[in-house]
This record gives C-alpha cells, sequence and structure tokens, in this order.
DNA sequence: AGCACGCCGACT
DNA sequence: GTCGGCGTGCTC
C-alpha cells in the first residue's frame, strides 16, 4: 500500500502531505529531510503515516530519515497538539520553539543541509589488546617498553591503571583522561597492544548518595502536606512560602524521591535565576544527574542534551527555563516550577505565547506527573486554583533562621511636597535614611521600575495620575493627539491642564527612570559609590555579574536598578531598600497592577532582610493608604488576594475569565481600520459584549505598520475550547477575504 | 519563512 | 530599451 505522511515543517502552516519512499523505515514522531518548494530542505516532523492520497498536483517524498529514533513519542506529539490549539497557532510554530536550533537544520540545497546537520561530539577510547590481559605478557612488555619507548609505557600504564588501579584494565578508557598524545596511541595500535575506537562520548552517570538538607519543623511539616496531597490524588500543589523561607529545600526533597523512584524531575526557574550558583548547588547534591537547559548554552549542547534524553532511562533532573519543558524526558515524574509567579514564563514576543507554568500543569496531567508551584507572592491564578481545591495549598510562613522580617516604612509624597520636605525625587525620610546607612558604611538598594520616558501624564507636584472612570487601570497618554485612553474599553479624555488632586500643579507626560534617579543621588550623597543595574548597564551577562559583585563585595553603597535587583541574591549588609515611586507600579495601565506591585515590592522588601537585624523599607507614594501599600507593609499576601480577587471578579478579569488579544497590523491605515471595522462587526456578532476593540495601543505603529487590537473576554464557565473555534471561524472569514489578506493577525491567549 | 513571479523607476 | 525595486502568492 502506498504510504503519506502528514509533515510538520517549522513554518506558521499546517502539515503538509509527502509520499513515503517504499520501503522507508520511518515512523511518527520522527524527523525527516523533506524538499520544500523549488530548493529548500527542511527539518520536518512525522506527524501521522496513513494511505490517503491528498489531492494535490505535485506530491514529492520522504527520502531520507534523521536521527536513528523518533524526537517525539506520542504524548509530547499530545502536548505540542494541546499548544497548537489553546495557544491558537500552528504546530509548526511551536516546533520552532520546542526543538533547539541545530537539531532541525534547513538549508537551500542539499549540500548545504547536509553541512548543517549535527554531529554528536566524538571521542577516542583506547582500550588494551586481549593478548595484554595476561598479567605475565603485560609485564614483561612494560619491562620493555619503559626502557626503549617511554611515552608508550606511560600510555600503557596510565590505560591498565585508569580502571581497577594497577590490575590490568579490560575496559575502554577515554583519552581525555589519559595523557598520551595522538601519535603515541597510534603506534601502540599500529603494534597492536592497543585498540583506539572513535565514538559518540557517553556521560557517566556515577551512583551519587544524595546529601540531603535538613530541614526545619515548619519545612519538613510543609513537606509532609505536599505529600498528603499527592497521596489524596491531587496533581498540582502550590507552595506559598514566604521569602527566605526555604523553599529550595523543600524542592530538594521532593526531587530526591522522584529520582530515587527512576523518574525525571524537571525544575523550571526563570530565565535570569539560572545562574551558576544554582546548578553548582544541585550538583552537589544530585551529581551528573543534573543537565541544565537555558539560552546561555550553546546551540550544540542544548541538541546534545536533547537527543541524550531521548535515550535515556530515567532519573534525570533538568533545570532550565521555560523551553526545557519541550526536552524528552521519558519518565517524568515531577515538575517544580520555581517563582512561578514570575512573568518571565510567559513567552510574549513569538508565537506560540505560551505560558511555561500553565503548559507543566497541563504537561504533569497529560503524563500522570505532579507539579509544585512554588513563590512568595503567588500568581493570583494559581491562588484561586488553590483556594477553589483545583490545586493543593502548602504553606511556608516561616523565616528560616533567625531572620526577621523588613520593618516597612510608607512615605507620603503629597505631604512631603505641602511641607517642602522633597528633593526631586525623594523624600525627608528616604533622604534621611540614606544618611543614615552611609554614614554607618552600610549599603542601601534603590528601586526605579523604569527606564525611560513613561506613557503616562502625571503632576509635577504631587505625582496624580490620570485614570479611566470605567475600568480599574492608568489612563495611557497618547502622544499622538495629546489625549487619555484606557486600554482596556477604549475610553477617551483630555489631557486636564491643571492637576485635579491637589490643584496646584502642571499634569504632564512625565515620569522618571534609573538613569534620572542616579544621576540626583550623585548630587545628593556625592561621597557615595553609586552604580546602576538595568537592562541599560547590565548588558551582557558578564557586565551583569560584575555589578552584582562589586556591590556584594562592598565595593559600592548604593545601587539603583529596576526589578533587577529583586532576584535571587542575598545582600548581607543591605539595611535599606528604598521604592521610589509606588505610584506607577499601582496605577499601571493593566488589571494585574495591583498583584504586580504587590509582589515587585514584596520581593524589593524582601532584600533588606538581614540575618542579624530586620531591614528597613521606605515607600514612597501619593497614596499611602493605598491598601495594596498597607498590604505589603503589614507582609499581607492573603489581604491583598482577597481584594484583588472580588476585584477581578468584579471586572471579569483572569481568574474569572480567560482573555485573548488580538493584534491586527498593515502599513495601510484605511485598509488596516477597514480590517478591524469588518472583524469588530464579526466579533460582536458571535461574542457580543465579551469582544471589545478595536483599540489603538499606546504605540500604534511599529516598523512602518499601524496596529489595532481586540480584546476577547470568556468567562469561566463557558467553554474555552468552543470559544477558540469560533474565533478560528469569525478569523478565517473576516480576515480570510481578499481584501483583507495581507493584514497580519496575531492571537495572544492569557496575555500577561 | 523563503523564493519566484510580476509590474513600475533609474541606468548602460 | 534593460536591471532591479519589493508587493503578492505559493510551497505537499
Amino acid at each position: 500500500m502506498e504510504r503519506y505522511a502528514d509533515i510538520v515543517l517549522p513554518l506558521a502552516q499546517p502539515a503538509y502531505t509527502y509520499a513515503v519512499a517504499d520501503g522507508l523505515d520511518v515512523e511518527e514522531g520522527q524527523a525527516v529531510a523533506v524538499q520544500f518548494g523549488a530548493r529548500r530542505i527542511y527539518t520536518g516532523i512525522v506527524w501521522r503515516i496513513h494511505g490517503r492520497r491528498p489531492d494535490f498536483p505535485r506530491i514529492k517524498t520522504v527520502s531520507r530519515v534523521l536521527y536513528d529514533r523518533p524526537l517525539l513519542d506520542a504524548r509530547q506529539r499530545a502536548l505540542w497538539e494541546w499548544m497548537a490549539d489553546y495557544y491558537l497557532c500552528t504546530l509548526g510554530e511551536v516546533m520552532r520553539f520546542a526543538l533547539p536550533q541545530t537539531i532541525k537544520p534547513s538549508g537551500n540545497s542539499e549540500q548545504e543541509f547536509a553541512d548543517r546537520e549535527y554531529r554528536p561530539r566524538t571521542e577516542l577510547y583506547a582500550a588494551l589488546d586481549a593478548s595484554l590481559h595476561d598479567e605475565e605478557r603485560f609485564h614483561d612488555l612494560m619491562e620493555r617498553l619503559s626502557r626503549r619507548a617511554p611515552r608508550q609505557y606511560a600510555a600503557l600504564l596510565a590505560i591498565a591503571s585508569a580502571e581497577g588501579g594497577d590490575r590490568i584494565s579490560t575496559g575502554e578508557v577515554p583519552r581525555r583522561l589519559l595523557e598520551a598524545d595522538a601519535a603515541t596511541l597510534a603506534a601502540l595500535q599500529k603494534k597492536g597492544l592497543v585498540t583506539l575506537t572513535r565514538r559518540e562520548r557517553s556521560v557517566e552517570r556515577g551512583c551519587v548518595r544524595f546529601q540531603l538538607p535538613t530541614l526545619t519543623p515548619a519545612q519538613q511539616s510543609c513537606l509532609d502536606t505536599i505529600r498528603g496531597h499527592f497521596d489524596a490524588g491531587r496533581r498540582t500543589v502550590l507552595l506559598h512560602g514566604i521569602t527566605g523561607s526555604g523553599k529550595t529545600e523543600l524542592y530538594i526533597h521532593l526531587i530526591a524521591e522522584a529520582l530515587v523512584r527512576g523518574g525525571d524531575v524537571l525544575l523550571l526557574v526563570p530565565e535570569i535565576a539560572i545562574t551558576a550558583q544554582l546548578i553548582a548547588r544541585l550538583e552537589r547534591i544530585f551529581g551528573s544527574r543534573v543537565t541544565a537547559y537555558h539560552s546561555k548554552l550553546t546551540l550544540a549542547r542544548r541538541t546534545e542534551s536533547y537527543l541524550r534524553l531521548t535515550r535515556s532511562d530515567g532519573g534525570e533532573l533538568v533545570v532550565g527555563a521555560r523551553s526545557a519543558l519541550f526536552l524528552p524526558l521519558r519518565h517524568l515524574q515531577l515538575i517544580v516550577v520555581d517563582e512561578e509567579h514570575d512573568t518571565g514564563y510567559k513567552q510574549t514576543d513569538a508565537q506560540p505565547r505560551y505560558n511555561a507554568r500553565d503548559v507543566a500543569v497541563v504537561m504533569a496531567r497529560l503524563r500522570e506527573a505532579r507539579t509544585v508551584l512554588g513563590s512568595a507572592t503567588p500568581s493570583l491564578e494559581s491562588y484561586a486554583n488553590a483556594l477553589g481545591g483545583k490545586y493543593g495549598l502548602a504553606t511556608l510562613d516561616e523565616r528560616y533562621g533567625d531572620a526577621r522580617p523588613p520593618l516597612v516604612l510608607v512615605s507620603d509624597t503629597l505631604r512631603a511636597v505641602k511641607r517642602n520636605e522633597r528633593k526631586t525625587h525623594f523624600n525627608r525620610l528616604l533622604l534621611d535614611k540614606l544618611a543614615d546607612v552611609l554614614a554607618r558604611g552600610e549599603q542601601a538598594m534603590l528601586f526605579q521600575n523604569r527606564r525611560g520616558f513613561a506613557p503616562y501624564v502625571e503632576c509635577r507636584a504631587c505625582g496624580w495620575t490620570a485614570r479611566c472612570p470605567r475600568c480599574n487601570v492608568t489612563l495611557t497618554y497618547h502622544k499622538r493627539d495629546h489625549r487619555l485612553q484606557c486600554h482596556y474599553c477604549g475610553h477617551v479624555e483630555t489631557v486636564p491642564v491643571r492637576c485635579p488632586a491637589c490643584r496646584a500643579g502642571e499634569v504632564t507626560p512625565a515620569g522618571f527612570g534609573t538613569e534620572k534617579v542616579e544621576e540626583e543621588l550623585a548630587r545628593l550623597f556625592p561621597a557615595a559609590r553609586i552604580e546602576r543595574l538595568d537592562r541599560d548597564t547590565a548588558t551582557s551577562e558578564r557586565a551583569y555579574r560584575a555589578i552584582i559583585d562589586r556591590f556584594e563585595s562592598g565595593q559600592s553603597d548604593l545601587l539603583v536598578g529596576t526589578q533587577m535587583i529583586t532576584k535571587g541574591f542575598d545582600f548581607a549588609r543591605v539595611s535599606l531598600v528604598g521604592i521610589l515611586n509606588a505610584d506607577n507600579l499601582l496605577f499601571a495601565p493593566d488589571f494585574r497592577a495591583a498583584e504586580r506591585a504587590f509582589q515587585l515590592m514584596t520581593q524589593v522588601a524582601g532584600r533588606a532582610g538581614r540575618r542579624d537585624a530586620a531591614g528597613e523599607v521606605v515607600i514612597q507614594t501619593t497614596e499611602p493608604e493605598h491598601p495594596v501599600i498597607r498590604q505589603v507593609a503589614a507582609g499581607d499576601y492573603e489581604a491583598m488576594a482577597r481584594t484583588q480577587l472580588a476585584e477581578r471578579r468584579a471586572f471579569a478579569y483572569p481568574p474569572y475569565a480567560r482573555l485573548i488579544r488580538l493584534t491586527l497590523r498593515q502599513r495601510d491605515r484605511d485598509l488596516l481600520y477597514r480590517a478591524s471595522a469588518a472583524l469588530a462587526v464579526a466579533l460582536r456578532g458571535r461574542f457580543g459584549r465579551r469582544a471589545m476593540g478595536p483599540v489603538a495601543p499606546p504605540v500604534d505603529r511599529i516598523r512602518e505598520e499601524y496596529i489595532t487590537e481586540f480584546l476577547l473576554k470568556i468567562e469561566s464557565g463557558a467553554s474555552a475550547s468552543r470559544a477558540r473555534e469560533v474565533l478560528r471561524e469569525v478569523l478565517r472569514q473576516t480576515l480570510g477575504a481578499k481584501e483583507f489578506q495581507t493584514v497580519t493577525l496575531s492571537c495572544d491567549v492569557d496575555p500577561q
């Protein structure tokens, strides 16, 4: 019977059907090289093999299979399919991000393709010839060689002793463990004394005895709670552990349990948190079972890890960023998502716009594995799932050791202005505290969540910002027509001439970034050594490391930065943390603003926690009574969650509804607007008021393309898969029209 | 994503 | 009169 294969190519296209050459040994999930178009050769994934002849005029043939086993098993394929369906993209787009680049070469000719194919690193292995296993003969030989050929003598001795001390070796010894040069080994081979084999390097997986950290009673009981949830059949557990409570120790115990049972474990961490220190710590405990997988590794390394894992038989610990989700862990038992609230888990710049935390939960369900989501400040989505009983909840609210929570002071910026106690962006309280810190020879960190200009309007005197009357968001300043617009409902108003709050100040599109703060600090404290940490100064891993190292070793006194300063470092001498303007966190044009503000301020505040004395945190704001400020000061996550969840429910935002954002782009503005109008009509016909838009985003022209956005709200209870189905249909019907074929559409499911 | 086909400006 | 710009449509 004729065989055909539906093949997924790394394109935003559905699968293409090729004929399978007679007698070609190929199975689903395997990678193949196929010609596409006139001369291009792509790596494709065989998705399905069947006997139905497609009615295309020209059917090309798959003739070459890559690798000796499938890159994807059935469960991985099921996950890709789930992703393509859920995130409204093609399997090809999943393929582009799920497989490391060099595992799927492409080229403009057979030759070019072949040149780009992955070749495993090989290594020379040396073994003594069987004739030398006779001890007497070996000693005779060695005696002769020791005088006449000292290098050959040394090489043989090294091979013989590499395994089993002074006994005569029977196994192969990798060249890198020998000090012998190639010529010496070649000479020995020629004499028939040694056999040399070149082959793929094998990773030795020595047995290690895991040295697990001892747990405090609080940690132990939390671990028991997690186990209890799993035993009761819960797939997912949210571990809510405050800063410094030692969540990592719990992870280590859970990881060890899974590894001991022969299972694989995936530890997901935000990209920036994958440091040499974390890897080193895990390697100290789990030895060679640890595989790091993230963007800083070379392409060859990532491919090597991927291929190695396809033939592993369990007991693997992969530590990686979001793309590690796609590794072929065939015995997956546990996924740990650390800092599960971190926005870095969401891919925002390209399709598929997936959230690795959510995909992890789904994958664990498909694979009958378990997931632990850990955070000091869980996302409201996860927390609501825990409250609703969908996830188990384990809480760890005791700090490790004697560490005390920081003392949070709220400084009222409006009052400071009235009393003439504000210099540029600093209130008196913060200035005094900074002066004290410097006088005591301690360190301080200053947090400002902005680098450049500010896309909103602010009163120059009191810091008031304009907000939408219908949505709980800040209005976005539109430079083009000097008006204020709500990013969510489309509401528009003019910029007030005078500040409605203090009646004194002038309202201008303003704001300030870290650079300005650094400059002002230098003027206010000329003797202090100041450093700045943001995307502008931390241009590379090394530059980043250098700034951190100088601060850690006391070569700088003040560190100004964006959220980069919040990530996982423990600076022993930091006794003060200043948050310069909490308002732009609280009133960001985003329904998650309050949640984010709480998370960010709590994380920053956590940097001030020292081992011996409690650190201090100063929050500057014009709204000292804002519930989120009070909740941060009290360290009361539950209160924040309660109020925010109530608001989300009232406004039908996640987790009480799902959002899908549609973005249309086109160079011709009129054409774009016509397409947007047509889509608006069609969407409202099917979704009614749940479809909002079109809205012009704050930046409504990028790279000569105009942009409009729609937001679709699907309330919980409604079938999300049905909604996606209807949406796909609407999109196909409206944007599929000839007139609009050149309008580019992108979908973002669960946008950040 | 790439690449060929095709219709309008600046050049030997 | 051609070379080449990139808009448009197609690739199993």
